[in-house]
DNA sequence: TTAAAGTAACTGACCAGTCAGTCAGTTACT
DNA sequence: AGTAACTGACTGACTGGTCAGTTACTTTAA
């Protein structure tokens, strides 16, 4: 009966007041986790209420709807970090191959080893559940997330590192490998199948893009031998 | 109330006894469109069936449950295509420049830009709400194909064509691409979203796997001019 | 200092809609 | 006439969303 020594939270020691405002936060952070393993029409809202450590009532009194706090998730997940990448590129002095790399280990350190490395599989899994948060999605992450690889190719095109190549194309292309590392993370790797190493990945990622699987140039006019 | 004139089926013209032969293929293949499209738990048996052109009665005619479902719908669209590549690989005469090119021409036409495309997708949404189904799903189809672009880099580093890279690693992340354009597709490009070339996009993937961004190797030691 | 009144945060039983799964009955073929 | 294939109304479990009631804290006043 007495609830007393039943069910502390982890964090009991906090007024109400203070509580007030973590909360959409401690909500949305829970909402993410769960929409990531078992995706958003599995989810039941009693549990995402239930891991943020409130009843389903509380739930509703920060968010309209299930959908509302499904947007809330991607909104809330998305703000970030995507500037801290366009000011390092603004001030990088050293070559685009260094820009490169510093930029694709940024982002595995702030996104895709986080939390918010789920969103790209939660996106995909929903986009078309979802056409206009996916739309915003778009333009606020993807596009922009495009536009800084293309500018760190233009840069080494201009300086005359990197060969020509479709700005566009390429910029989705060398991505790719970097997502679907987020991805497998969360979807195959989660349940039992021997995960990659995501350094090594990611160097041999940098390897290839960089110098190709081609020995050498020459072979490839010259006659072999 | 005549049911004469409404809703004809398709395929009206075919005698009970074919059509049952037919039916688990049609429900699977209209199964795979909804999976692929709303996610597992967001898709209702009574669309399959009406999208089969049966009502959900027939369905658990031929499958047990949802679930059975889609099991069925992994399995069978697992089984055909990997076999192929498989003898293309064996047979091959050219650099193996052109049989990776091949293989991914291969590839995009009989997998990525059918239905089956969407399978990828469908996978990483539900592994990890069918650990067994995903289970299989690893060692039936991605440590094949995985395999199978191993021994295809395998090839071209003992013929001297290509460098020697991490092989595990590099096949992850070459094959990278060509799963994000399937998986694509299938979520953000089916919403309004200008989507790529495919057959651009493989282009210069193709193009960047085998001579990397770098202009040419010599400048990476020299000091620039 | 204490107690009473006031209030904002929270709870959980409840309701209404939905959908997986069933089965008695119908239809098309032999 | 017999039967295999098929139907669609039905049910029971589940869950998104509501709200009357409870709890923890603050303010007022004696």
């Amino acid at each position: 009966m007495s609830s007393v020594e039943i069910a502390l939270g982890t964090i009991p020691e906090i007024s109400r007041q203070r509580r007030k405002e973590a909360r959409p936060a401690e909500l949305t952070a829970a909402a993410l986790e769960l929409f990531v393993e078992k995706g958003f029409a599995a989810t039941r809202l009693d549990d995402v209420a239930a891991r943020a450590g409130v009843s389903k009532g509380t739930l509703y009194l920060y968010f309209d709807s299930k959908e509302a706090l499904f947007k809330a998730v991607i909104l809330e997940g998305v703000v970030p970090v995507l500037d801290a990448a366009d000011s390092v590129l603004q001030n990088f002095e050293g070559t685009s191959a260094e820009l490169m790399q510093q930029l694709m280990e940024l982002w595995w350190r702030l996104i895709g080893s986080t939390p918010l490395g789920g969103l790209p599989k939660l996106m995909i899994s929903e986009a078309r559940n979802f056409p206009e948060v996916a739309a915003y999605y778009h333009d606020a992450v993807i596009s922009r997330g495009r536009d800084l690889v293309k500018r760190v190719l233009q840069r080494g095109v201009d300086s005359g590192e990197f060969r020509a190549i479709p700005l566009e194309l390429a910029a989705d292309v060398l991505f790719a490998p970097m997502l679907m590392l987020a991805i497998w993370r969360h979807s195959l790797d989660a349940c039992g199948v021997v995960a990659r190493d995501p350094e090594a990945y990611i160097k041999t990622h940098f390897d290839l893009a960089l110098h190709g699987l081609l020995r050498d140039e020459a072979s490839m006019s010259k006659p072999e031998k």
